[in-house]
DNA sequence: TATATTAATCGTAATATTGCAATGAACAAA
DNA sequence: TTTGTTCATTGCAATATTACGATTAATATA
């Protein structure tokens, strides 16, 4: 069906999951680092950098913002994006609870 | 297309958008959840608890393994699964370096 | 051996994702 | 106003994902 079932699942588990699906894709791991790296707004280059076609990237973008992991906001003719610092770090918790449960407490039957 | 262009990217940004792929569903978050939850192997019982049809559980099973974050080992009939303590903490490490970037020194032009 | 139980696999339908050419919208500069 | 620049949107083709009925494989039990 290629449909998730999200009903069936908690608000919690619904939430890592979107978070990770947008994550799931090289490009927009790229696109993160790259704003990371030049620890500023870009302006334009992304499509240059990234190596993609323009719309291709649009649509990245498009997706991390629904997200809220970046910001944009127009400057002339060119766009200015850059992380988010709030919405990451909020994400970056919710992902750590489900990431960093307890290892040493497991069982190990297997 | 739906092909992802992944010869365009790092490996280590490919391997990221793998790990985080698979979180990327909610079936799969229950399933691990689940799994430190009773801290201990799981024989047999997912299909209930999940919710989804036995196919399906399996089937997410299969992309968990594939990754290494879980291991099963026959038990008579059944099988037993349990999170994979070695490589959940590889796992874990990488989702890190890529989380964990300094957010207090990116730039704020936004 | 025959039957039951459990889980993997196959096959298929429904839906989602990815990528890009073409186009459109907004604005700056000539 | 016209032209150029930049980015979003539309529309579409190719591929991937999700879900499950039907079946198969393996093993336990009667």
């Amino acid at each position: 069906m290629g449909l998730a079932k999200t009903e069936m699942f908690t608000d919690s588990q619904n939430k890592i999951a979107m978070i990770a699906k947008v994550f799931g894709h090289p490009a927009r791991v790229a696109i993160l680092q790259h704003l990371f790296k030049i620890n500023a707004c870009v302006c334009g280059d992304l499509v240059n950098e990234i190596g993609l076609a323009q719309p291709t990237i649009s649509q990245h973008l498009k997706e991390l913002k629904h997200l809220g992991l970046i910001k944009g906001n127009v400057e002339g003719t060119s766009v200015c994006y850059c992380i988010d610092k709030e919405n990451w770090t909020a994400m970056k918790n919710t992902m750590a609870q489900f990431l960093d449960q307890d290892v040493s407490k497991t069982g190990d039957c297997c």
